[in-house]
RNA sequence: GCGCGGGUAGCUCAGCGGUAGAGCAACUGGUUUACACCCAGUUGGUCGGCGGUUCGAUCCCGUCCCCGCGCACCA
């Protein structure tokens, strides 16, 4: 046994020794050649150069608890860990190096170049977030840590391209996509995010060629998409424009005449009802230039600037100083006619934040494998979705599928296993449409290049990284591994990927295996702060969790965080400035977690100070132990099952609460408090032993059950109260199935919790008293009972201790002298005699504030009582109950009536 | 516009047909043989508004108002 233990609970190097323990004992290996239940979850793989945010804490906290909670429920547990390499994100960063340190883009160092520039960024980076997860105690398998770059992990995902190809599923087109100008590359529909910006409507005048003076006024937002327009178009049953379908407008600049058309798809209520079509910077313009056989003109270089098309005036100009320009130029021109404020939708690109602009380009694209199986797996609950609405949102998604362009215009991530045979490359490049049939021999598409590739050329783009993670719970596995662990048991991420990764994770899964790839999706909350506001980098509200795990450790934040984290609704995640220093800040939240472990440590400081039976000992027979014994006990195993219940509910938040609920209240703040009295010296050895042998019963297992939630400060005390047997780390104890009160006599059960609860209700009134008086410290108050029960005398010595009395003296003809101060309890009628101190005008004030209430409770009852619908409708035992609280509330008022007499 | 979630004590959240809860904050008192990261006690609530169902509604239904999110989108 150690010398001293700390008052206060330092996290820091318990934590450290533990995790190198369990690393060291392979605590965390899947071992797929047991005959073990399996139980598999594999991690959300975090951007590898990414950093630990608060999201990833509540995510991986939930998995680790998962896992542990297996592990001890005696399952085989894989939870396969990786990272993302993240292409747009992760080429953004090593670019901005580039230029920062060299002055430099990727295009003058060129793409071999580049490439070797980030592996050695990913090398540096790559890893924190890793190590970061391996602080908050995750317990993961660390051996098979995957990264989507893996040589082996790549060749699937080239392999998954191929396969596409083949069956007809991936084509190459020329289609207007989501282009990012910052990123220079398409995005996926899914990347663009609608932001309500403070626009304008510009209102111009095109002329009407051959009626000079006559014009048609149009509304755009886009005025600097002017110089692309190809069409004016009206709606055909638009009566004001009916006449002028089949003639020619005037585009100002450069000077062209170009059609009036009819289409359905102009809103003759918006604007002007006339519309300038635009088909190569617009998908609706598009559309209808398609249908009309419209001139397709790109005015917009990549980058967003306007090019030579545009007109000379024009070249090079940004978009949307470009806007400015035209606008000038049609007022010059007197072809302006008003601005008007105006708030419309602008989509984003996610990640550069930048507007997108529609482009027509050549992409890859993937029409989408086993919808409708896909679509069914989680109608049909064979993938259960937690919380169960988020099915809808999936079902919506499914039900509009489009198909995904997989390609994006970067160097960092997997490069298209394309080659086109160099003397037809650019021809081919540029053909309207790409597959299989079209091609033939001239296009090679597989894992291994062409054997004499000097005459062929690979296609430069590379896949989607989610291309590649929607392999991921299978790609990470080889095929032992996967024989044993796949499909996986659990998914947990957040709803916000639900389009991005689950459901495509979904249709890869029957696509390639058949089978689904996980059984349970548990979608967490998204934290936000203070304010409500996601947490996100640009806004700097996150705190960083390494900060936290210092200052409180990686237990307190996961139970703290847990605590706070409801299932299905987000929530706020407070940090405050400290009032009386500059630089620190207080989370109020986080506190709460490191109070609870400080808590533990010094129940356990406690029970270590009392000596005693080492190692767990064999409970007493039932009559041997007292009410108190059998209450905890007895509560001991309904938390076991209850926590039960709220596992297989998925209800995190819920087992957090009972487990502090639990040992705060019930077990420190009553129990501990009760039995103290036989940890004096004086006390009776047996019932000292017995003592001590029930508080290690309710520990160790109370250890059990909070482990997932607590790791390393459970296997510190498991160890320092020598619960571990042989050294066995508690995170590899199986939980017992068993009960810990094996009584036949339940009747005995049901009598000690009465008792208890009516001792504590006791304690609680002569507590409220003393209070009352300003005795809450004093303790040599004296107590005299009227006893209504015959076993109250039994437990006066607890009933003192814990009221904090100095003598509590039962007696059937004590007869107080008047007004002194008198209350109710289960165990009887009790008095506080004060000898001069009563202030029997403040004696009077409490018990009429107890008659008040009593008697508002009692009319309540009453009143349901009274009403015939009631006792006919209501259920029996409903009825019952109130009938049996108007006797109790009566005959309370009675004594509290009399008491008041007594005062007068 | 369509869909989803939320509005309960000053704050963060439980409860979801039958006597309104916890932690923090505030206030009062406390070095009682673990813990001031503590102990005891107190204060604080027309459970967003209005209707309905029911013997009974914070809980179920309808409707409206606020907040958040997703999808769609008219230039």
């Amino acid at each position: 046994m150690s010398v001293e233990i700390p008052k206060a609970y330092e996290p820091g190097q318990v934590e450290e020794k533990w995790f190198s323990q369990w690393i060291n004992a392979k605590a965390f290996h899947a071992n797929p050649s047991t005959a073990n239940e399996h139980y598999s979850i594999v991690i959300p793989p975090p951007n590898v150069t990414g950093v630990l945010t608060l999201g990833h804490v509540l995510n991986n906290t939930i998995q680790d608890i998962l896992a542990r909670r297996a592990r001890a429920e005696g399952k085989e547990v894989l939870w396969l860990p990786g990272t993302d390499h993240a292409g747009i994100a992760t080429q953004s960063k090593v670019e901005k190096h580039l230029r920062d340190s060299e002055g430099q883009g990727r295009r003058d160092i060129g793409r071999d170049s580049f490439l070797e520039r980030s592996w050695e960024w990913k090398e540096k980076h790559g890893g924190i977030i890793i190590k970061q997860l391996k602080k908050l105690g995750c317990s993961c398998d660390w051996e098979r840590e995957r990264f989507t770059m893996d040589d082996d992990y790549s060749k699937q995902v080239q392999n998954c391209f191929v396969h596409f190809f083949n069956s007809g599923k991936i084509y190459r087109g020329k289609r207007m996509v989501n282009w990012c100008p910052s990123s220079l590359t398409a995005l996926s529909d899914e990347e663009v995010i609608m932001k309500p910006q403070q626009s304008k409507l510009y209102y111009m005048r095109y002329e009407i060629a051959d009626r000079e003076g006559e014009f048609l006024e149009i509304a755009t937002t886009r005025p600097e998409t002017l110089m692309g327009d190809s069409a004016v178009a009206v709606n055909p049953n638009d009566d004001r424009y009916s006449e002028l379908i089949g003639k020619k407008a005037v585009r100002p600049f450069p000077r062209a005449e170009i059609p009036i058309i009819a289409d359905e798809h102009i809103d003759p209520e918006f604007g002007t009802g006339v519309l300038k079509v635009t088909p190569a910077h617009d998908k609706a313009d598009f559309e209808i230039g398609i249908k009309n056989d419209l001139e397709i003109i790109d005015v917009l270089n990549p980058d967003g600037t306007l090019n030579a098309l545009a007109g000379e005036e024009f070249e090079g100009i940004d978009r949307f100083e470009a806007r400015e320009i035209v606008s000038e130029k049609l007022d010059e021109m007197g072809l302006l006619i008003r601005v008007e404020e105006y708030e419309n939708n602008v989509g984003y690109s996610e990640r550069a934040d930048v507007p997108i602009e529609p482009r027509i380009s050549m992409q890859w694209f993937l029409n989408y494998p086993k919808v409708s199986e896909s679509m069914a797996a989680v109608s049909d609950r064979e993938i259960k979705f937690r919380p169960e609405r988020w099915a809808k949102t999936y079902a919506h998604w499914m039900e509009n599928i489009q198909d995904w362009c997989i390609s994006r215009q970067l160097w960092w991530g997997h490069r298209i296993p394309v080659w086109y045979r160099k003397d037809r490359a650019e021809e081919l490049k540029s053909a309207p449409s790409l597959d299989k049939e079209t091609c033939g021999d001239d296009l090679h598409v597989s894992l291994e290049p062409p054997s004499d590739d000097e005459n062929w050329i690979q296609d430069d783009d590379v896949l989607d990284t989610w291309f590649s993670s929607w392999l991921w719970p299978f790609a990470t596995m080889d095929e032992k591994t996967r024989q044993k662990f796949y499909p996986t048991t659990d998914l947990v991420t957040g709803p916000d990927i639900i389009f991005f990764w689950v459901a495509r994770m979904i249709m890869a899964g029957y696509e390639f295996t058949g089978q689904r790839p996980f059984a349970n999706v548990f979608f967490t909350s998204i934290i936000r702060d203070k304010k409500g506001r996601k947490m996100s980098k640009s806004l700097g509200n996150s705190p960083d969790p390494l900060d936290l795990i210092a200052k409180y450790g990686a237990d307190a934040l996961r139970f703290s965080i847990m605590r706070i984290a409801p299932s299905g609704t987000d929530v706020r995640f407070i940090e405050n400035k400290k009032k009386d220093s500059d630089d620190g800040t207080d989370c109020p939240q986080v506190e709460e977690g490191r109070n609870f472990a400080n808590k533990l440590w010094n129940a356990a400081r406690f029970r270590q100070m009392q000596g005693g039976p080492e190692g767990l000992c064999q409970l007493p027979d039932i009559n041997n132990l007292s009410i108190y014994d059998i209450d905890i006990l007895s509560k001991l195993d309904t938390l076991t099952e209850e926590i039960n219940t709220s596992y297989s509910a998925y209800k995190f938040q819920e087992i957090a609460n009972k487990l502090y609920d639990f040992f705060w209240s019930e077990f420190c703040d009553w129990y501990l408090e009760s039995i103290k009295q036989y940890f004096r010296d004086d006390a009776d050895p047996d019932r000292r032993e017995t003592a001590l042998i029930v508080v290690d019963t309710v520990f160790s297992r109370f250890l059990q059950q909070l482990h997932p939630y607590m790791p390393h400060i459970t296997e510190e005390l498991g160890e320092k109260l020598g619960f571990a047997e042989n050294g066995e780390l508690l995170m590899r104890v199986c939980l017992s199935e068993e009960p810990v009160m094996q009584v036949l006599d339940s009747h005995l059960v049901e009598q000690a919790k009465e008792r208890t609860n009516a001792i504590h209700e006791a304690t609680t009134r002569a507590r409220h008293l003393k209070a009352q008086y300003n005795l809450a410290a004093n303790r040599n108050v004296k107590f005299y009972l009227h006893p209504s029960v015959e076993w109250a005398k039994e437990e006066l010595e607890t009933l003192k201790i814990l009221s904090g009395a100095g003598e509590i003296f039962v007696s059937e003809t004590y007869e107080p002298s008047a007004g002194t101060p008198t209350f109710l309890t289960p165990i009887g009628k009790m008095y506080m005699p004060l000898e001069g101190l009563v202030d029997i005008e403040a004696e009077k004030k409490r018990i009429t504030k107890e008659i008040d209430k009593a008697e508002k409770d009692l009319k309540q009852i009453r009143g349901k009582l009274s009403n015939p619908k009631f006792t006919e409708r209501a259920p029996a035992e409903v009825v019952q109950e109130n009938l049996d609280r108007k006797d109790e509330f009566k005959k309370k008022l009675d004594q509290l009536h009399e008491m008041l007499q007594n005062l007068s």
